[in-house]
DNA sequence: GCTATTTACGGAAACGATTGCACAAAAAAC
DNA sequence: GTTTTTTGTGCAATCGTTTCCGTAAATAGC
């Protein structure tokens, strides 16, 4: 085990005041430029890396933020973190990673503690459970930015960025109903959360503006995995069947696929099918999935540019609050209508042997 | 800004010194019952949370572990990362995550500060191009264990937790001789990696088993990844073609799916192809991959248990070194053979309209 | 050449929690 | 009832950096 380096041992090898070598580290114009040149060089020498806790405690900023996030394999999420860690490292941030798994004891406590200092900013998607919004509040009582990202909290005057979810929904449902479909169904998460809502939203004024019957089955919102699993499976085998589905989250048209599979039900002849998602195989699936693709990136590159803001200047109230970043429709075979050729890149309808 | 709270304040409120305060909320047995409970009363009341900084400075632990890899959005990755996390959170640690992006320099340079006592240990997968470990020997000197996952550095003394690379890679290989394949090839990262050479090495000696020729482009390295997909691309479609691929990472094969699908090369009949790779959708690609598929999570869930037993009590010498949890080779149809009945449950070829 | 200012550095007090030691008061021992 | 032990608490040093002040020497001002 290799000796202690720190500031004493460098002052007691140059004969200087600790004082001093924290200047000459920090490139203070105080210190004569030939006591800097030896103590970098010394520094440099013994390999010398300042101790963070406690330039944390003296400093009172920890040089780190918190990213707190309902579940990690996610292809939205994943990049959404590698856009965050991206900006982060230009900053020289560190990112502590949080994962709440949907529980919203977990986010409680976890923001709870994060009011320790331990963090300079937070930022986070919200559980689809979250409705209180008090530990946020709390956060916010202690000093510390928060921006929210995707899984917002409306009107709760944190900054926020999101891509378009209602109007994305609106023109994806649109691009269903000029496919021909008329008994479309959504597929998504419980409606506390506003990105549900949203899109929910965008797919029942479609709905409207095009005169297409919505009853109370219209909606179908995913609570626990197996039972929709079967739910689902119900539905896509039941004598009047959907010819259009609209999940509002990646992991719920998966579901639908596996059933297609197993039913043998063809997409997109009988069923068209399309979703919000980031999968990067939706253009090798069977078929080809119609995707509306989240900018997740950007942002999460973007929350994080609004995260450092708020940390740097604390004092920013006029700047917008709400970024909002537009998702693509990518349009490929599984709602395509059988009128129309097929695309040349993803090819054939998915034909079974049964 | 709510007034700070830290144990000054609790110990002025209730009259009692600051050590008595810390002591009661760690429930050391000193301090009389009732004590304790005025302080916890306090300090729950207050929202009292003990900064980190102070604590980490004092203690000289940090109670937070470091994980780097060389990317994120990966499916292998995530899930690795989702069990260390899980772990983590068990234990009440914190965990800083870094990434890569497959550059030496930022990983020399980011374990070379993790040196500072920011973490308590780490976790780490190295880039593709590391050689030199001189980083890591450097952390070891300064007393932070080490784990390495999935890409570890073999021989450096330090605990690896892995998947049977050679030997999946073997099975795989002799279920692709199984199915026919003559012409194999494989495309892998380049070859500094203990991974990449067990995979290789695993193909080789199936091909060896067999007598199947092995020349010099039977190994394609990628390195360049738009280059690599051009020169794929020309393998594809030359006149004497591949019957069969084994990309020993996820991203290498989705770029043959990407060709095939562009080229109108028809998988299974005209070219077999498998991986390794974690992607949950492999049973609804066009057509369904044949995948090896790595314990990801597990090997999260293992590493970072090891790593917190190296925390814990430092001095195990005697343990285990190297896991190795076995993936498991799930065969779909991008690997039957023609004259073999399609499976029921992904039940068809992807026939070209072409 | 004497004061006024700058330059370059040292001393010491923070930051907030932990912990070794001291020490009253209470309990136990004899 | 005195001595010893136990119990409960306070004091102060400590972790390693940062930063407010203070000050000697060097330079400038006139």
């Amino acid at each position: 085990m290799a000796e202690k380096i720190d500031l004493k041992r460098i002052a007691r090898e140059l004969n200087l005041a600790v004082s001093t070598v924290s200047r000459a580290l920090r490139d203070s114009y105080e210190i004569s430029e030939e006591t800097k040149q030896k103590v970098f060089a010394l520094a440099r020498q013994l390999n010398y890396e300042p101790n963070p806790y406690a330039s944390s405690l003296r400093r009172q900023r920890s040089k780190t933020i918190g990213v707190v996030l309902p579940e990690l394999p996610n292809n939205f999420f994943t990049h959404v973190v590698n856009g965050i860690e991206w900006v982060a490292r230009q900053k020289g941030y560190h990112v502590l990673i949080y994962i709440t798994h949907e529980q919203m004891e977990q986010e409680i406590s976890l923001i709870r503690h994060l009011q320790s200092g331990r963090v300079d900013g937070v930022l986070a998607s919200v559980c689809a459970g979250t409705q209180d919004i008090a530990h946020f509040r709390s956060l916010h009582q202690h000093g510390i930015p928060l921006v929210f990202f995707d899984r917002v909290c409306e009107d709760s005057g944190f900054p926020t960025v999101t891509t378009n979810d209602y109007e994305a929904s609106y023109h994806a449902t649109v691009h269903l109903i000029q496919q021909g479909c008329r008994h479309l169904y959504h597929l998504t998460l419980p409606l506390h959360l506003s990105i549900t809502r949203k899109r929910l939203q965008g797919f029942l004024d479609a709905l409207q503006q095009y005169q297409l019957p919505v009853n109370e089955s219209t909606v179908l919102i995913a609570k626990d995995m197996d039972l929709f699993y079967d739910q689902l499976d119900q539905l896509l085998c039941s004598t009047q069947p959907p010819d259009g589905i609209f999940a509002a989250v990646e992991k719920l048209v998966l579901l639908v696929y596996h059933i297609c599979q197993k039913r043998h039900i063809r997409i997109p002849s009988q069923l068209k099918v399309l979703a919000f998602s980031n999968l990067e195989t939706a253009p090798l699936l069977a078929p080809p999935l119609t995707t509306i693709t989240q900018p997740a990136f950007e942002i999460g590159k973007k929350a994080a540019e609004l995260l450092f803001r708020k940390i740097e200047k604390k004092r920013d109230i006029l700047e917008q609050m709400h970024y909002v970043i537009p998702s693509a429709l990518v349009i490929r075979d599984s709602t395509r209508s059988l009128g129309q050729a097929l695309s040349n890149q993803s090819a054939a309808e998915w034909i079974h042997s049964a």
